[in-house]
DNA sequence: CAGCTTTGTGGGAACGTTACCGCAGACACA
DNA sequence: TGTGTCTGCGGTAACGTTCCCACAAAGCTG
């Protein structure tokens, strides 16, 4: 009765209830050494009788471990982000931390301030989707950091953690020429973007391998949005072109923006034109024929790199760049060329 | 020189440059009174000098306020939810504050755990769609606190934002009368969620006050997914109908599913069958037609409710409810019946 | 110039926790 | 029985901050 009402009970209530001292009291709490069955089993009696529960605060000053983890990310409202903040929460919240989350919006100063604000916290470490370009911002960040996307790769000193570029394009371009296309045009993102560079030297890569000539392919640049995509395919369809087209998109915005235009132009998907995205955003799904595409593995991801952290956080230093694979999402987009007649063709199939 | 170089400088190191007591920093940093000028510029030169970071964990500890808000969604991955969670993290942002985000699938003992983790880290409020129906698990929260969604109603004794089911179902059932449609279908969730009865509630009220009876609307229920969508409008499609059918699904989820179950019936919206969808979520952009839909403003809601939470925290125990309306987004899944002939007879419009 | 207020500063306590050290008692062994 | 080790527990300092109080110097009033 002592303890006013409206105070949280601390660990001294909790011995004073328990008979102990309160150096007993957070041994018998924390289930460490040198405790007398009995007495450990008083003190969880008391703590559970007060409604004691430990002050992380206070844990955190003590120990310098806040048990928080940063994730900034461009925006929590992009559903690939949205899976990676997912599965970085449950993994964190599986080793009993939690994740502050920060929306940098592209915006260099705005992930500055995330971080700053994030260093105040004193979370443990942070993972982070660089948009800065410099490394002024972010090598002087102080704690310890992974990154995340393929804009991590400018950052040679620090972790990170992204999608299997090569893998998904070789995973796509297979299918593609599973399904009978075997040249198909490319929708990149601006030449600015680095992702750009990764997806097109894949792409040669895997035609080196198959003995195709990637100068054949019909490239189109945009941004990665429905517009760019709208614009880009659209381009494409005004160049000459013999019999069926299909098209890689670098990203499913851009796929369904290329889908849109099919449309605008009066022709159909898939019977006119195949469109294979990237990404695996739900709205793929509902779009109509559904995309076809290599997703990312957002969730993966985000467990991925909280467990990289850890790893981080741990003075492991081994500097490492962890790559995930991606996987085949098949869905109505894609023309099955390689079966049947094509079927622009009299409908004279070997069925 | 004398602080051991890994250290994070404190206030103490801060003062000990400026050649001042603690007190005397802490003052000059905190902005407050009676300082002279010369000594308040003495410190901040000093701060900046060593990197000094005020550590929010002593604050937290200090002042009884840790700057960190709690946020438990059902899933972040949910586009409606990512917009609630960016929203409130904006706000939060403007206010110095963090959030921590939670995701509970639905499940209450996940959402339980995750308020005793908010708990434990003492944040000062917690911003939660609740999904337990007992009180008991959240009443003893012991937190400020402050619901948000429909089912935040069962909490008569907590403040709540949410979106305004009463305008929003005023304005789609007024868009479709300006469109011709006078007693669309209604395609509604489980009889045993809370919004459902709130959404009938409203079409009634509607109903009464524009003299159409209510009683002749065919009305179907199903899960709020895609799947149940699709299963509700093809026991639709089997009623025997006159003319156009039109739907107003209470969710975008079951709208598409709507949509989808039309094109397996070899039927065409909108030419066929007019869907109206509620939510407003991305994918219902680049379905085909577009979904026409009532909006939910996620991110305002997120906006509002870090709003009301300061509120309570700062002990205003006004309990209230807020609603925040809700916007038509007109896309292509609508015919228009009133303007011109219905399609399906002869084109012979007024124009 | 005595007594008062005002202003700027320093000292110390407190927030809740854990780590370290010391101490008392039990126990083993010569 | 004396010496040494081990076990269980209590006391205290420390993490970094802010708030309260005390104190000195300066200014004001009569």
């Amino acid at each position: 009765m002592g303890q006013s009402r409206n105070r949280r009970p601390t660990i001294i209530d909790v011995a004073e209830r328990a008979g102990v001292s309160k150096s007993t009291a957070a041994r018998a709490l924390a289930g460490s050494s040198n405790i007398t069955e009995e007495t450990r089993e008083r003190v969880v009696k008391a703590a559970e009788a007060v409604g004691y529960e430990r002050n992380h605060l206070a844990v955190g000053m003590r120990s310098g471990r806040s048990g928080m983890l940063g994730l900034v990310i461009p925006d929590i409202t992009n559903p690939f982000w949205a899976d990676v903040a997912r599965g970085a929460q449950d993994r964190a919240a599986r080793a009993g931390a939690s994740l502050l989350v920060f929306s940098s919006d592209w915006d260099p100063e705005a992930e500055a301030a995330h971080l700053r604000t994030l260093r105040r916290a004193r979370v443990d470490g942070a993972i982070v989707n660089p948009v800065s370009d410099s490394f002024d911002d972010l090598d002087r960040f102080g704690l310890p950091c992974l990154f995340i996307g393929s804009s991590a790769e400018r950052f040679p000193d620090i972790s990170s953690v992204g999608s299997d570029i090569a893998q998904a394009v070789r995973l796509g371009l297979d299918h593609l020429v599973a399904k009978g296309h075997r040249a198909p045009a490319l929708i990149l993102g601006p030449k600015s973007r680095l992702a750009r560079a990764r997806f097109l030297r894949a792409v040669h890569e895997h035609c080196v391998e198959r003995d195709i000539d990637p100068a054949i392919m019909p490239i189109e640049d945009g941004e990665y949005t429905v517009e760019g995509g709208r614009e880009a395919m659209k381009r494409l369809l005004d160049q000459p072109r013999v019999g069926h087209l299909a098209v890689f998109a670098a990203n499913d915005m851009m796929a369904l923006g290329a889908m849109m235009a099919v449309r605008d132009a009066g022709l159909d998907c898939p019977r006119d034109v195949s469109v294979l995205g990237f990404d695996g955003i739900p709205s793929g799904e509902f779009a109509w024929p559904g995309l076809t595409t290599v997703a990312k593995p957002g969730r993966a991801i985000g467990e991925r790199a909280v467990e990289g952290l850890f790893d981080e956080i741990e003075h492991k230093p081994e500097h490492r760049r962890i790559y995930m694979p991606c996987r085949l999402l098949e869905r109505g987009s894609l023309a099955d060329l390689s079966s049947m007649a094509p079927k622009r063709a009299a409908g004279a199939g070997r069925n």
